[in-house]
DNA sequence: ATCGCTATATAAAACGTTTTAAATTGAAAT
DNA sequence: ATTTCAATTTAAAACGTTTTATATAGCGAT
């Protein structure tokens, strides 16, 4: 059986608040009080009962972290970076996936709430009309909640995301730099953010060159690998210098669809993706991509978070986190 | 303010036990009282405090599962198959990354034994020597625990896995039958299971075929590209038919070595690697491989350790289940 | 002796549930 | 009218902690 404070507090010959106020090392104990309690506690591997301790505290050291796909190792590495980061302040990770449906979502957040969870961070899915209930509910249980990489229109939480914008400016730029003029791109609805912040990019890229990019240069369809293969088929009747795509995947259809029509990379045709998806550098030809600094945003993002569940003013604001442009083999 | 049991109670006039009792659709319960319970329930969006239940109940509906390494999408494969899993069965899963550390195993058991869960899935870190302590710290609390994809010496705890021996034979065995004669094989350190099991499959394949093998062509290495790469540059000075690898990621390595090198895969050299990682399917060269069934473990694990939870008599074997094998253009 | 301190220890209440044994009600059977 | 029984409800205890207000002991100063 599992050993209680109490059975330490017998076998220590001292009462529980006694043994209590002994483990949490509070300084009105006698210093050989304290370490009697401490030695039986661990002689017999004494392991506090979190839901006890969550229950008269009424907090949990549990934070929320809402994901909606992780078999996109884009969010495994979210994943894995928020893991140590809330290790680090002593706390725990209660995760869940979203399968990008809000309903899911909003079972987890339930579930978040029942365990107590002292705030929660949210990859927004992509759906249309998301019912967002659970989020006013947490807002009326003053459990506080921030966004990461994206955000649900007509919330005022903070958002923590890489500045894609300026992510794909920089590499259209690099690539005008280098002489080439016609660069098709690859893109997914125009109306979601993901889309539209990097589409600004492409266009700041070519305004400030003094060049003039065409609309058919501008592929708007499913952002996965196959519609990348299928885009780029059609990208390559109009023989462009460069093929640059909103993320990974789709630059990977790209890459093999060049190479199944004996199209060189990048001699002939330069391409580059977004994310830096830790295996695209690891392609038989290495991928160009802007990595989106996943360290850093876990890290602000659960910053910001842990400031509004210790009750600091609230900072409404977008934090843009800088990208990092990856010149590989697959452009100039 | 969270809303609990005893103020639906009060709204609803009746005890708190009443409450309760509806609440767990409980038969003593009058259908109206009930009926009355559950409205003011869902009004007020009531959601059980779970520190509450756990502590009560003594039981949690919480297992845990740790995992070596979330950046392997291996790993987040097992992740989300586990976490459908275990969603369908009403329990939530806790999730412990270890790094392939022992000590942070460990450490995650700890949180788990504290959080009350009632059963651990085990992925084995690869050390050395490693303090398995909290094993048995597991076995004295009665908390059921079974191995996934490896397992620990010395324990008689069930472990679910691949046939990966069975794997490796089909597919150097497939090769065999196409003509191909001297097949390399790139391997992890002999010691470690992964690495032995799937070695014997490429023996069984050999002997099977009345062909013979020699040593030189076994290259033990850390399973990695990198070492994939450069194993591979070694291998191509004795001219093999084939490459076979223990995993994708080597066999990636493999593929941009031929690539360096002008060699046409499958042309030239065929190469097959193991796992089938999400993306080798998109490869410029898409992988022949040997997908391991993930969801078949998982489903699996988690019903052997349910059946350890609810007390059924211990199977203590190992099950063994079977890969499949995918052919695509990088071989024959 | 008494008082006033300080240092330390403790009893008891609290957290939000579930469960058990007992209480209450009402109707049917005498 | 009383008894019996079933159906329904409830009070109270319990789970393992933390915290607060109070108790106790020891000691130096009066």
């Amino acid at each position: 059986m599992r050993i209680t404070l109490k059975e330490i507090a017998r076998l220590a010959d001292v009462s529980v608040a006694t043994a209590s106020l002994a483990m949490n090392n509070r300084p009105t104990v006698n210093a050989e009080t304290r370490k009697k309690v401490l030695e039986i506690a661990r002689k017999y591997n004494y392991n506090p009962n979190h839901s006890a301790r969550s229950l008269i505290m009424g907090k949990s050291n549990c934070i929320g972290l809402i994901i909606t796909d992780i078999s996109n190792p884009f969010f495994s590495m979210l994943v894995d970076e928020f893991n140590k980061e809330v290790e680090k302040i002593g706390y725990s990770m209660l995760l869940g996936i979203s399968g990008d449906k809000a309903t899911t979502e909003q079972k987890y957040v339930e579930m978040f709430v029942s365990k107590n969870v002292e705030g929660v961070i949210i990859v927004p899915t992509i759906e249309k009309n998301p019912d967002l209930s659970h989020l006013y509910s947490l807002k009326s249980l003053d459990i506080p909640f921030v966004f990461c990489t994206s955000a649900y229109n007509g919330f005022n939480e903070p958002c923590i995301m890489t500045d894609l914008r300026e992510g794909e400016y920089q590499i259209v730029k690099h690539l005008i730099e280098h002489g080439m003029k016609k660069i098709h791109i690859i893109t997914g609805n125009r109306e979601l953010l993901l889309s539209r912040l990097r589409l600004e990019g492409y266009f700041k890229a070519y305004e400030e060159a003094g060049l003039s990019y065409r609309s058919e240069w501008i592929i708007e369809t499913v952002p996965d690998f196959d519609h990348g293969y299928n885009a780029a088929l059609k990208c390559i009747e109009d023989k462009p210098d460069a093929i640059v795509t909103i993320n990974d995947y789709l630059a990977m259809g790209v890459l093999k669809a060049l190479k199944d029509n004996q199209i060189r990379v990048p001699k002939d045709i330069s391409v580059a993706g977004y994310d830096d998806l830790l295996f695209v550098s690891l392609l038989e030809t290495p991928l160009s991509t802007i990595r989106q600094p996943v360290a850093d945003i876990c890290k602000k993002t659960l910053e910001v978070l842990m400031s509004r569940i210790n009750g600091d003013e609230k900072p409404e604001e977008i934090f843009y986190l800088e990208p990092v442009m990856k010149i590989r083999d697959s452009t100039i």
